[in-house]
DNA sequence: CTGCTGACGGTTC
DNA sequence: GGAACCGCCAGCA
């Protein structure tokens, strides 16, 4: 496995997000060092989400929705509620849980 | 090498 | 308030 520094530094970002908390795909390319990565971060994710080990399900979208559809967007879920992380409706994730970066 | 794609975000109209 | 674009760039055909 040998990725682009770019790559290694966005997984960085995405491993930071702690137990319990959900991050936005602008918030981990911003503390990735990329303003403007968010779609790289959706190529990380989509690419080596299963394959990384990484928390994968604490990576949503801006309005703290599941960004998946269908059968990801479940398991997604279940992770989180596993968590405690709390939803507002059926697919959003309550705005107090989202992690900032420093 | 060229072009298309993608679990998005911000701006504009 | 919401739809429509544009930017971004690593992979893969």
């Amino acid at each position: 496995m040998s990725y682009t520094q770019m790559t290694i530094n966005i997984l960085g970002a995405i491993r930071e997000v702690p137990y319990g908390f959900v991050c936005s795909y602008g918030e981990v390319a911003r503390a990735a060092g990329y303003p403007n990565g968010a779609r790289q971060v959706v190529r990380v994710l989509s690419s080596l989400g299963s394959k990384e080990n990484l928390p994968w399900h604490r990576i949503v979208n801006k309005k703290g929705e599941i960004a998946l559809s269908g059968d990801g967007e479940f398991e997604q879920i279940v992770r989180l509620e596993l968590e405690g992380v709390k939803f507002v409706k059926e697919g959003k994730v309550d705005p107090n849980c989202f992690y900032h970066y420093k």
